[in-house]
DNA sequence: TCATTTCTGATCACCATGTTCAGAAGTTAA
DNA sequence: TTAACTTCTGAACATGGTGATCAGAAATGA
């Protein structure tokens, strides 16, 4: 039948989604294969979490890709084409902070998939195009954290993934720019 | 001997904060008593899980009754007042991302945590103290996003609790200011 | 068709949760 | 101190999810 772990990973996204302890079982069935072959693939439980959160590092990490890294351009429109690449994410993003167990393993892929970013903005604020009295660190941080709020709102229903986007670029545009 | 469930919940606080997966057996043994007493007290893991949530968001709810209601003060030292409880509570707070389990049943809690704040941002919005083109939920969420970005890099050692909640109200204020 | 790979279902051990309860330990009042 | 009361404890038990093993079924490919 040739079953093939994304095709695993993205089933256990959706159910964990819903459920975050919802048993191998639950997913293995909605995914209409065997537990066992769920343990085949991933040794544990926790081994097929930290695939998921890898998983989806990776998604986020290929649309940080389109970072211009020889040039600023506009810094809000770049914004604007990241965050709205990240704000589709959601789904099989925002798991991530429901659901962790205890994997706490994830650092070096959240750091290589906001890389570019950071790069991004280090190279903005050197530029004098950010505010160089907040810490790089913040900027990364403060950027994330808007983008987690987005999500709860846009998964509440009470924003839409548009709106959301430029709320986010416009809120940490105004805090970070001079 | 009179166990508080107070003392409970301190504890219980403590060792999941570290390991959002400790058996009950863990925690009751940190606290000095037996599993059977937790029960006593909690019907179900879950149960723990939900009192912890809402002692978190009652002694959050406590410090956000210090915003004023009959007039706005100073904006920015209302908010940096705030923030700074609000920091300080990391300990207590922050395994509300980490380890809900499914507890979704915190909703009314939130609401009523943070309504004096909510109802502050939009005193302030009506006053033109505060943007009126971004939504009064972007601006309590916004907040929040913030907030728990800031408890992350307190508790990852990259920031100082002053600092933190000097760059929450900066960050948020620059946005949400007209 | 036959060899190989992959998936499946069954069985087993282990451990955390949750229940029950008799008795120990602590508290309070006479 | 004694007696009545409340609270805590340890032990036993059932249940259910995790993880391991393996023989055999099913799919793949030459």
């Amino acid at each position: 039948m040739v079953i093939r772990n994304e095709a695993i990973l993205t089933t256990a996204a959706q159910v964990l989604a819903k459920r975050p302890d919802a048993t191998l079982q639950s997913i293995a069935h909605a995914a209409g294969i065997s537990r066992t072959t769920i343990f085949n693939r991933f040794p544990t439980r926790d081994a097929l979490l930290e695939a998921l959160g890898v998983d989806a590092l990776q998604r986020m990490g290929q649309v940080m890709e389109r970072v211009p890294t020889d040039h600023l351009g506009d810094l809000a429109e770049v914004l604007l084409d990241v965050t709205k690449g990240l704000i589709s994410l959601g789904a099989h993003a925002q798991f991530l902070y429901g659901s962790p167990g205890q994997s706490g393993g994830l650092d070096s892929h959240w750091e290589e998939a906001f890389g570019p970013l950071a790069y991004y903005f280090f190279r903005a604020q050197s530029a004098a195009r950010l505010r160089k009295d907040q810490p790089l660190r913040w900027l990364v941080a403060s950027y994330i954290g808007l983008l987690i709020a987005a999500w709860d709102e846009v998964e509440a229903g009470e924003l839409g993934s548009a709106k959301a986007a430029r709320l986010i670029v416009d809120t940490w545009m105004s805090a970070a720019t001079p």
